[in-house]
DNA sequence: CCCCAACTACTAATCTATTAGTTGACTCAA
DNA sequence: TTGAGTCAACTAATAGATTAGTAGTTGGGG
């Protein structure tokens, strides 16, 4: 048996997901143009790998004259929540509350950081309690 | 041009991780059984991984009569750290605080997280100042 | 209506990842 | 000292990931 296919977006996946949540839609050419800048890969590297990305149903494309339009089918905050999921449940026995402490411990969080997040949780709750 | 090795745990990779954070060390023999029940791996690939990991420098070995005994060079924390630092720059814009905000969002951390966070950094704050 | 530029589909090469079989070395006991 | 068993090294097969070239189609302008 060889290895499954990856449930969290690969790297080159990423950079398109990246252009594609940014401008909302785009054609191969606009993303080979938005990526070379950076990473100067070729037009047709772009093209296999968006269609990788239609196979798994990460995009979709509606035709406009020959170029193909895609637009991300997976949002942004889709891929964070299950790329959190993924990490929460290797290497955090599956508690967010753990995986938070380590930013804390870690000094990622600031006091203020701490308080925002209260705040917004407080707000959350006055607002939809019956979710 | 093919891809580079990956930054992070494999899935193989991590399953022996786990095995040797809670271990302290094991021999390729041990690894095997404490992984079959769950996996059903056989011996020699647990041995062909954890070669793997130790030419990239996860473990370490020292010879005990004709067995080798591994233990982890990267601990439970730092892999964690790692793995975060790699999210927190591919999906969260290099936020921390917009990572943690998103698990306060999806409601993964509950008032009672909050204030223990909260805590934890106003200690550590008093115990360590100079730091 | 036909040709060309642009665009996609197909193919290929190369690397990593995963799983596991084969082989050869080494140790211990009879 | 030799045979059995154990263990690591080597090899291999299969599949995903990444990059890119070639070929073939298509649509629009002349």
């Amino acid at each position: 048996m060889a290895r499954s296919a990856s449930p969290q977006l690969t790297e080159a996946e990423q950079r398109i997901m990246d252009v594609l949540w940014e401008a909302g839609e785009a054609s191969v050419r606009q993303l080979t143009e938005a990526l070379h800048s950076v990473h100067g890969l070729a037009y047709t590297t772009v093209l296999t790998t968006i269609r990788i990305m239609t196979d798994k149903g990460y995009v979709d494309f509606r035709k406009e004259g020959r170029a193909h339009i895609y637009r991300p089918l997976l949002s942004r905050s889709g891929a964070r929540k299950r790329a959190l999921g993924t990490l929460v449940s290797s290497l955090f026995d599956g508690s967010a509350q753990s995986l938070a402490q380590h930013l804390v411990d870690d000094d990622q969080l600031t006091l203020e950081d701490i308080e925002a997040l209260r705040e917004t949780l407080l707000n959350k709750d006055t607002k939809d309690t019956d979710q």
